[in-house]
DNA sequence: GTACTTGCAAACTGTTTGCACATCA
DNA sequence: TGATGTGCAAACAGTTTGCAAGTAC
């Protein structure tokens, strides 16, 4: 099933001329197996697991490729450095853990009313929507004491 | 009056022991007459026309002092560089024109609730909220025709 | 006078690019 | 075979840091 989205990610990749190589086949499996949200790094770090050969440009190549083509998303979840991860037919939004940095997705009518309201407001035509909620993950809370 | 939040910023600086140094002043003045949003290298630029012997390292310093401080805030508006605004007690969001790169400051009530609710739904305690909608702005929608 | 600041240059991090070689269709 | 893709090294942009000289208090 994830699997699925895999195989029709590299149909886009075929439908636009580009071809399947075994560094963007791998490139996708790590953001696919990993619940989202890696930086370019640590797919690196990744990727190199699987194929020692593998060089950083091509997962930077391989990446920006891939958001061309609407396969993944481009994240900016923190101030240094991009996050991607697989795009979805579905919208949502991240809740980040401030300590164990992990992510939850959440989506919520809320955000389409709000998005109503501001552009009736202010007018603007709004094309993207970005809503990152950062805080205490119920486990680190706990762990947290207090 | 906005004249009165720098030298408020220049007390809190002088309560922290830290030294209220003319480079220091020049940076507060340029974020507070600027309608905030600038990043770092454009605040240099500014900065320069007035003191042409600052150094852009004393700016990054100073910023990240003044932000340690609590007096500006470091905002993520777009994917590649830092942009900073004087703090506000007011809460507020950020619409970003695609086109001009304006940007508009808004609050809305929905924002609380939809924080009410998605920390609610996962058990997150958030500490911070961020919402970026990005769309085209008023002008930019009537000069873009269409 | 002395601790804090600055300017400069050099280092660092994340990302992109030029080019020769490899490779897939 | 010819267009595309890869690896490597070098280039870049944004940001930080070490150090000697300068400055606020």
């Amino acid at each position: 099933m994830t699997e699925a989205r895999k195989v029709r990610a590299l149909e886009v990749l075929h439908a636009h001329g580009k071809r399947i190589t075994a560094q963007r086949a791998l490139i996708l499996e790590i953001i696919e197996g990993s619940e989202g949200h890696l930086d370019a790094g640590e797919i690196y770090r990744r990727a190199r697991a699987k194929d020692p050969r593998i060089s950083l440009s091509t997962v930077y190549r391989g990446l920006n490729l891939l958001q061309e083509l609407g396969i993944v998303s481009e994240l900016h979840l923190d101030e240094e450095h991009h996050h991607y991860e697989l795009k979805d037919e579905t919208v949502h939004h991240h809740l980040i853990c401030s300590r164990c940095e992990k992510v939850v997705e959440f989506d919520s009518s809320l955000v389409d009313r709000l998005v109503s309201q501001v552009s009736a407001e202010e007018g603007f035509t709004i094309e993207r929507v970005h809503v990152d909620l950062v805080g205490l993950c119920p486990e680190c809370r706990a762990r947290e004491g207090s």
